[in-house]
DNA sequence: AGCGCCTAATC
DNA sequence: ATCGCAT
DNA sequence: ATGCGATGATTAGGCGCT
């Protein structure tokens, strides 16, 4: 029902009310409903992985429902999902006698299991777990099998949606009338937004829902700060933690633990904070630095409690300006002199506080190839195409370029490109290219070890712009290989189409 | 021990 | 990361 | 403006095979 509607006032009414009836016939069943719904099985702090990707699934589905791997993979380009591969080799299998019923909770389970085997053998074992579900599975469940599998449930749903459905049954559900609010539901929404923001943790969150209904205080920051250990609390946050204990962690974006791959910034960090700092949580960039190179100005507010110390812990350059042209000068002093990506703006009128995972007006990337004159654009050959997945069924859903060399007259692999089309674009761009399908590469230089294997090959016919953040050495391209690196080529980063600019008429020949 | 494949992660 | 689509 | 899901280059680390 959710994935065929398009509005997300509609997907959290429906998901609302699911929640509402788990919650009030078998409540324990809401936390593994909303850990599937989120394709987590754990804390992203706790570093539990399914590793299932899709070569496994391929392998699971030749082993559960039968057919050559060959044969799924016809199917599979036909439908762009495994998982409605896995519902059409079910539906043909013969059932010998109706399985038991799978539960939610029975799958949930099952995943953590496949997520906690691990070294030897864990490959068998997994895929045997996983064999279990698909020999139970029925109906549509197959489909959502594969999907949960591949954490990706394309219903239109993510986890923003969930957390509002979440907030809104929580307040239909308990029995205490809200506080004095204009609106309740989006209230409701907000706090559990936020609680989540602040302490990724569905399995703190969801029993505080149950128990005490969103106005519960235990959803309130100094409440959740107060109700876990201190290194629970670290580590949900980002990047760099200072403990009143002495001890340094380091996290990402996503709250995966990095403290190990930076020994010298703990060390630096212990060695650099002045001892009247007890605690702090920093959030902040790391880069690579070349030490005979030096430049800094300074920017208020962390000054005080660092030394800094050039080559090793350094305060970012900034401006405060309303001046475009200022702006614009410092922008390309950073680009064009330092090889810095761009600028962070941040606004100093408004209370402009960070806040995790939240988009905002209040910090914007300038990127130099956000602008018309900055950033590489470049005039490019679609050489092959990969047939596309998902709401790309139908169309490719990417294609290999290359650059062409007049000197040695060949064209050579420069990247992959997905995005930057309309859906339009797209049907019009598969559609032309397929009057000129070939059997093989035959006209280009490509590294054919490099998987997954394009699935069509075109003739040279025409040309796109594309614009990328910059290049890079490619163990994967053949653009000029020899000249950047003797068996290295060149890539981009970022690549994206802006324009279809000319038959190749010429270039053919 | 070394290598290739795969997955998950960063941008 | 970038981008387009639907709301 | 927001949320979602298509897609990019690259790297590290786990696992299993030789």
């Amino acid at each position: 029902m959710i994935s065929k509607e398009s509005g997300l006032i509609v997907k959290t009414d429906i998901l609302c009310n699911v929640l509402r009836t788990v919650m009030d016939t078998t409540a324990d069943d809401v936390l593994p409903i909303v850990y599937l719904l989120a394709n987590r099985i754990a804390p992203a702090h706790e570093g539990l992985e399914l590793g299932i990707g899709e070569a496994s699934v391929i392998n699971v589905l030749a082993e559960a429902y039968g057919r050559t791997k060959v044969g799924h993979r016809k199917l599979y380009n036909q439908l762009g999902d495994w998982g409605l591969v896995a519902k059409a080799c079910r539906s043909s299998q013969s059932m010998m006698s109706k399985p038991n019923a799978l539960t939610v909770t029975k799958v949930f389970n099952t995943f953590q299991l496949i997520a906690k085997e691990l070294r030897k053998d864990s490959q068998e074992k997994k895929k045997n777990h996983i064999k279990g579900l698909l020999v139970a599975a029925s109906d549509c469940e197959p489909l959502y099998l594969i999907r949960l599998l591949q954490a990706n449930l394309r219903i239109g749903l993510a986890k923003q949606t969930l957390l509002a459905a979440l907030g809104q049954a929580a307040l239909y559900a308990h029995s205490t009338p809200p506080p004095n609010i204009q609106s309740p539901l989006e209230e409701a929404v907000k706090i559990v937004k936020k609680a989540y923001s602040v302490f990724p943790v569905y399995d703190k969150i969801v029993p505080a829902l149950l128990s005490g209904g969103v106005w519960n205080p235990r959803l309130h920051r100094h409440a959740i700060f107060g109700d876990v250990s201190v290194s629970d609390m670290c580590r949900t946050m980002e990047p760099i933690h200072y403990i009143d204990n002495g001890s340094v962690e380091i996290y990402s974006r996503n709250a995966e633990r990095n403290t190990g791959k930076f020994p010298d910034v703990v060390s630096e960090v212990k060695r650099l904070k002045k001892s009247s700092v007890r605690s702090f949580v920093l959030d902040c960039e790391l880069v690579a630095y070349n030490r005979e190179e030096q430049k800094i100005l300074p920017f208020q507010n962390l000054y005080s409690s660092f030394e800094e110390e050039t080559g090793y812990f350094q305060f970012a350059t900034a401006i405060t300006s309303n001046d475009l042209d200022k702006i614009q000068e410092f922008l390309d002093t950073a680009v064009l002199l330092f090889n810095c990506e761009g600028l962070i703006i941040k606004t100093l009128t408004k209370d402009a506080t960070y806040e995790p995972a939240k988009r905002s007006l209040h910090w914007l990337k300038l990127k130099k190839d956000y602008m018309e004159n900055l950033g590489d654009s470049l005039d490019l050959v679609p050489f092959a195409a990969f047939h596309g997945k998902g709401k790309r069924t139908g169309v490719y859903g990417a294609f290999l370029l290359a650059c062409y060399d007049s000197t040695n007259g060949e064209y050579q692999s420069i990247c992959k490109l997905g995005t930057g089309f309309s859906e339009a674009d797209l049907e019009d761009r598969s559609a032309s290219l397929n009057s000129e399908v070939i059997s093989g590469p035959k006209y280009y230089q490509y590294d054919d070890s490099v998987k997954p294997a394009p699935d069509v090959w075109f003739k040279p016919k025409e040309v796109w712009e594309v614009k990328a953040a910059g290049l890079t050495i490619s163990p994967n391209h053949c653009a000029a290989v020899g000249i950047v690196d003797a068996d290295k080529g060149v890539s981009l980063r970022f690549p994206r189409l802006t324009a279809v600019t000319a038959l190749t008429a010429l270039l053919c020949r």
